[in-house]
Formats: structure tokens, sequence, C-alpha cells
DNA sequence: CGCCCTCTTGAAATTGTTCAATAGAGGTGG
DNA sequence: CCACCTCTATTGAACAATTTCAAGAGGGCG
């Protein structure tokens, strides 16, 4: 899918002086105070920023793939990626999405348990994972930011589990959006019109359903006036009440 | 459901003169190995014995419910647990069951995501997580199993998310025994005919379907030979291989 | 401007659910 | 120790939600 076969992986700010490394790229970190990155002073900043590097992915680009050695964990500094995993015969759950301030490739594993892929253009910092160890000996804030982190994502698997297990396809829809509109507020972005990116076949190996059913329960929210569909994969979340009573407690 | 209404919270091992605290109760722990305490030595293992009590529940008694201030994590050293989640209406998600040497409450929010409830009677470890909190500073290691069980729950979450959101009820069923088999051999008990405490309704709930499913694709597979269903609660693998081509790449 | 891919819509088929009744197992008290 | 009682599990039949198969509409990119 990547017209141009460009090099995706290159050092961020070549131009920047080698010795004032501490705290650049990272100064310009639109992301840093909501990432693994978040409770380092500068001097800790210029450690990690050390053994960085920056990764661009184009739409539907692949990360890494299940099973693959976990060599680097990420950090998303802008743009959607999704991960998920495969049955055999190719059906596909889709775990999560993945929006600039998130950490992916936690993984105590050898290998990484799911494929990472871009939704739309990316860029990540990247870090390799024997590196990043030796840091954290170092610097335990940054495990206890990993632990943080990991703690926040089980509490979110388990949310997602309620969903795929016991939701319907229009509560699954309507928890699906105000997701999306939370996780932009959090990270300063619009919320009311909520950014889609991913197309109805993501959405529908997320929450367990097919594209059609994805469509038809979008439609039938527009009907309702619950929802807008808006250009550029935009909705606009008409009755905001109504969609957290259909969502069931999200 | 606790006809007895007996204190089901007391200190082990009274009798045990205080200066021996270095090893006991811990000592005779036949989880010690697969758990929290896992990497710690003798002195270290005394502290976290110090902050510990013991719990004991009978069961369907409750440990605690979703929304409860997060006051203790445990460490189930025998019987079994269901935690859950509900919907306003009702409506349940098993998220897990627990077994000896699993740990339970990780939560880096101020109150439990889930509820607890034992599934048959249970023995457990009771650590005040201020406490625990507090030992994490003194003893790193702690924070470092913690992550790594916190990794593992997630690689977990994400195959049991591939299970709710696109396998048949067939394929869960399957993945289900495979899955309690596999556990059971990890804490070293029979994995063949397969202990399965809990109840249709229970399994329900953690696969998303309803017992009458359950008890249908039990029978189903009976009747093909691949289980056989066996008196107190007990299924044998009869036809393993087929379980494990059913059950989809578990 | 046109092609391709995604999205939408329709109708039929299917899986799993719901409602209902029976069978079985475990526990209690006589 | 047995009978009873209750709760759980099984089985059946009708129903419903979602999927599957199929076709057409829309939108974005070259």
């Amino acid at each position: 899918m990547a017209v141009f076969d460009f090099d995706r992986v290159s050092k961020l700010a070549p131009a920047v002086p080698r010795e004032r490394t501490e705290a650049s790229p990272c100064a310009a970190c639109a992301v840093r105070g909501m990432t693994i990155c978040a409770p380092l002073d500068n001097q800790e900043l210029a450690q990690v920023s050390a053994i960085m590097t920056s990764v661009e992915l184009t739409a539907g680009e692949p990360l890494f793939d299940e099973g693959e050695a976990a060599g680097n964990v990420y950090n998303v500094t802008s743009g959607t990626l999704k991960v998920y995993k495969l049955l055999p015969d190719g059906r596909r759950q889709v775990t999560g999405f993945l929006f600039a301030g998130d950490f992916l490739g936690l993984a105590k594993q050898e290998t990484y348990a799911f494929s990472a892929e871009a939704v739309t253009s990316c860029l990540l910092c990247r870090f390799p994972r024997a590196k990043l160890e030796d840091l954290m000996q170092r610097l335990p804030k940054i495990e206890q930011r990993l632990l943080n982190i990991a703690s926040n994502e089980l509490v979110a698997a388990q949310e997602q589990m309620l969903l795929l297990g016991r939701k319907t396809a229009r509560e699954k829809i309507a928890s699906f959006l105000l997701m999306l509109a939370k996780r932009a507020k959090q990270r300063g972005q619009e919320e009311d019109p909520v950014a889609v990116p991913m197309s109805r076949t993501d959405i529908g190996d997320y929450l367990g359903l097919t594209t059609e059913t994805v469509s038809r329960t979008f439609t039938q929210l527009k009907q309702d006036g619950t929802i807008q569909l808006l250009p550029n994969h935009q909705v606009k979340l008409a009755a905001r009440e109504a969609l957290e009573d259909i969502a069931g407690g999200f």
C-alpha cells in the first residue's frame, strides 16, 4: 500500500547540534504530558530521547505483526493506528485504536501478541526494548508509569469485553462514538463533531460486527436524530444524552 | 447465601510466636512461586507477610463490588473466583476467573472496576493497597512483578476480545475448556479430566452466550465424541486435538 | 472525468436467544 | 437413610438479531 518506498525510519531533527540533546526533539513534543515521558524532568527526558528514533507511517502501512520478535516499543505522537489479532481463517478482531499520546508494544513476552497498522498517516517515537529496560533500572519512574498505563489499559479491556459480550449493535456503536469523543477531548481535540478516521470494516472488527451492521446502525442513529454523518469522517453527536443512554453506562 | 455469619477475616496462624514472622504463614504457601511473592527472598517475604491478612470466602460470597473504594489487593491461595461487570439492566459480563496463584485487584483507580465473587469456597491473602505501595518503594521487585502480571493479563484480555468478538459458540466453548486445562496444568493440577467448577450461567456470561447455548454446545461436543461430561463438574477432553482445531489457535 | 474502493441498502439465511417445560443433582430435614 | 425440595442443567420450539449474499450509490484520487 505504501506507494513511495522512502526510508520511513529517520532520526528526527538532525540539524540540532548534538550537545543540545537534553530537550530535543522532545521539547516540541505535543503529547509529552500524556505519555511514558510525563513524569520525567528535562535531564531524564534527555536520556530517553537519546535512545529514541522517529518513525513515520503512511495510511495502511503495517508497523509490526503478531508473533514478530518484540524489539521495540512506541509512543504515538500523531495519527491513528489499529492493533488487531487474526484467527487462522482470517477473521479479525481489532483490539484497540491508538491516538496521539498512546503507548504501544507493552508485552512482557518475546513476541508481539498483536499486529499494528496505521489507519491514517502517523508519527511515532520508537524505543528499543532492551535499552528502555536498562533505562528503567535507573529511572523507576518509567516503570511506575508503565504499570499505570497497563492498569488503565486493563480497565479499558474489561470495558471492551462487556461491550463485545453483552451489548447490542446499537449499544456498541453508541459506546464507540462516545469513546472516540472522550479520547479526543483528553488529548485536547474537537470532541463534538468527532473524527472517525477508521473504515466501517475496522469499526466492525473492533465491535464484533460486520461492516453492513455498522453501516445500518449508523443510518438508524442518523434517522433517529441521535447523530449526524458529516463529510470528512466526522460525526456530530446531535443528541448526546440519548447516545449515552443507549451506550448504557459507558 | 452465607449461612453462618462467622468472622471471615482473620489473622492466620495466631499460635505462631510473633518473632518468627519471617516465613510464616507464607512458608507453607502452595502458590508462592506463581504470584506476587515469587521474586522475594525470605527476609523480603516477611515484610510482605507482615501487612497481610487472610480471607476466607464461602461459595457465592462477594469479595467486593464494582465502584467500591479499592482499599485492598488479593492473592488467591485456593478456590475459584469470578470477576464481572454489570450493565444497568443487569446483563453481566464475567471478565475473568481466578484460581490459586492469581492476583486480584490491580487497579490504579480509586475504585474497583469490577465486582469479585467466590465461585467455590476460597482462601485469599489480603494486602492493604496503601501499605503495599509503601513496600513497593523499598522493594521494586514487587512493582516489576506487578507490571509483569499486568502485561500477561493484557495479553489474555486481548485473546478474550478475539474470542468474544469473532468466535462461534462452539469455538468459544472449545477455547474455554482448553484455557481451563492449561491453567490447571500451570498450577500443577489435573488437566485432563478438567475441573469446571463454575455454573453454565457463569460460563455463558464469560463467553458472551446464554446458559442454554452453553448447555447445547456441551451436548453437541459430547455427541461428537470430543468431550465427555463426567460427574463432579469434570470434563474429559476425549479428543483434544479436535478440540484445539475447533478452538482455532488458542 | 472516470475508476476504484468504501459505504449503503435490500432480501434471504443463520446463529444464537427467548420462552417454556422437563430432567437431574445436591442439600435438608424428617 | 430416604424423600423432598430447590436450584441447575438440558432439551424443544418459536423468534429475533445479526450475518451473508447481492446489488447499487457515493466519494476520493489519479
